[in-house]
Formats: C-alpha cells, structure tokens, sequence
DNA sequence: TTAATTGCAAACGGTTTGCATGGGC
DNA sequence: GCCCATGCAAACCGTTTGCAATTAA
C-alpha cells in the first residue's frame, strides 16, 4: 500500500480511537448522508469534545486528495463530504438536489447504461482533450415533492 | 411573454445601454467562457464605472432565477455563470474540469446519446421521487494535459 | 530528537444585507 | 410621489493560515 504511514491504517478501528481521524473516519463510514464540515464537527466533539473545525477541514482535504473522501458542492455555498467507498451507500450512485430544501436523493436508476456511456464519453475526452479523468459528477437540479406543495 | 417588465427587453439591446442588468447581459452575451461574478464586475466597469458589485451580484442572482443565466459551481469556492442560451455557445454541453489549473473545456461529445439517457433518467426520476426537475450538469473532474507536464 | 499533528485565533475571500440615494414611470 | 434599482460599507459565513503547543516515530 502507498502514501503516508497512517494511511494503511485508515479503516483499522482498534487505533487510537480519540484520534481526530478515526473519529472522522467512523463519523463518514456511520451515514448515508451528505455531511458538510460543520456536521462533521459538531458530531466529532461528541467523541472528543477538544477537536477543532479547522482539523476537520485539514483531515477531509487530506482524505479527498488520496481519495478516501469525496467533496461534493452542490451549490449551497459549503462542501458536503461523502466516503468514497460506504458499506452504507449504494456503489456508484448519482445526486438528485432539490433547490428549495437542499435535500439530496442518492439514485441508481439506469446507473449501469450510465456508467457505461461514461465510460466511453470519458475515453473519448481522455483521448481527444489530453485529460486524466479522475472521476464525473451527474447532478439533477429539481423541486422535491415537499417544497412543491408548499409554494 | 410573463415576468417583470424588464424581462421582456432583456435582448432589446437598444434600451438604456449604460443600465447595470443591460451591460451584464451584453457581457455574458459575449463570452464563451464561464465567467465568476468578479469577472463580469471588472468588465462591466469598464462600460459604466460607478457599477458596484453588488449590483452584478443581485443582477446574476435575478437572472438565475428567472432562467436566463445558469449558475454553476465548480468547487473553486466561487460561482461561475453561463447565459442559458448564449449564440457562441454550444447548445447542450457538459463541462470538464482541471482541478489543477480549474480550466475548463465545453464538451459535446455524446451529447446525443447522453441526452438520450438523461431525459430518460430524467422521467423516471420524476416520478420515482416526484420531483419537478428543471435541470441538470455533467462535469468531468481531472488534470488536464499542460498541469500533468508541469507535476 | 525530529517531524507530523493539532487547536486557537485571526485572516481571508466570496457573497449578502442594511440603508440611504437616485432614477423611471 | 411611489416604487424599484443601485452603490457603499459593513456584516456574514465557510474556509484557510500562522503559530505555538503537543504528540508520535
């Protein structure tokens, strides 16, 4: 395994269980939700109550460059953090964003003819423009059914 | 047509040339580029220096929500804005993004078949989780050729 | 002992708000 | 005259940075 010497250790529990990382880290792999930093802490201090906000924000930079954490914004003026691989959530999945409530649906539908024409797209962009493709965002912008009776 | 009385005059580029909401337009109108709410600023005063920032943000937050200007976010920490239907744009286009130099490249490769598979995903969605979807982006995220030299 | 990690407070930067002025109808 | 549009300065808020203290290897 590469990278720094704790990250072999990422998902070994047994570890220095007050650390801000592993408290991190168990806060993201316990949700199926979009946590934004301040969740994350607010959650965090609960275990240790002497963690700071700017050490969340260090570990999810640190974690979203070696790709154990995604940072998704959906436009609401703040990052919202998903673990890239959560036993909890559905493997590859897109977001469906309600503009009113901000509320985001997690979906599947047609992943499988999805991924396959992203894959293609992304060879072919790969190719044509000289890019390293890391990964793509597919996000639907709506009004949920809640917010819709309310307007 | 429905809306405030200005939106009907929105493309009447005749009418009061030095109005913060007429430059702003004319700006987007002419760019092909995804420009942030500083850019469009700095432009604009070049037209009419007494134009405050304010200003081009209360503009571009009316337009948006009337629908003619999209606002997109590319978690730069800052919103970028495209006209919805800008004549030196391409029609239907999705984005590729540096996450080195946070370039960005308008694609339309696949846009058909993409189309395809969104509208149908779009459907389905809709009624799946009754939500009134009004839009929707697709952004590639990687490096591309000229940040890949330099690393 | 040496480097990495952390918390605090302050700074930062994009965006929003309060308020008073100005311009169109 | 009334209402909407605008500019200015200050507030706001999520995020980042400087720095000193602590902890791990």
């Amino acid at each position: 395994m590469r990278g720094p010497w704790w990250q072999k250790r990422l998902y070994d529990f047994g570890y220095r269980l007050t650390s801000p990382r592993q408290i991190i880290i168990n806060i993201l792999r316990n949700t199926d939700k979009h946590l934004s930093a301040e969740d994350i802490y607010i959650d965090a201090i609960k275990t240790n109550p002497s963690i700071g906000l700017t050490t969340v924000y260090r570990t999810l930079d640190l974690f979203s460059q070696i790709g154990v954490v995604q940072k998704f914004d959906f436009g609401e003026g703040r990052a919202r953090y998903e673990l890239t691989n959560n036993p909890l959530k559905k493997d590859h999945h897109h977001h469906l964003v309600c503009v009113n409530c901000k509320s985001i649906i997690d979906y599947t539908d047609f992943v499988n003819e999805e991924l396959e024409l992203m894959n293609k797209t992304e060879k072919a962009l790969s190719e044509k423009y000289q890019f390293n493709i890391f990964h793509h965002t597919i996000n639907f912008y709506g009004m949920c059914s809640k917010c819709r009776i309310k307007e």
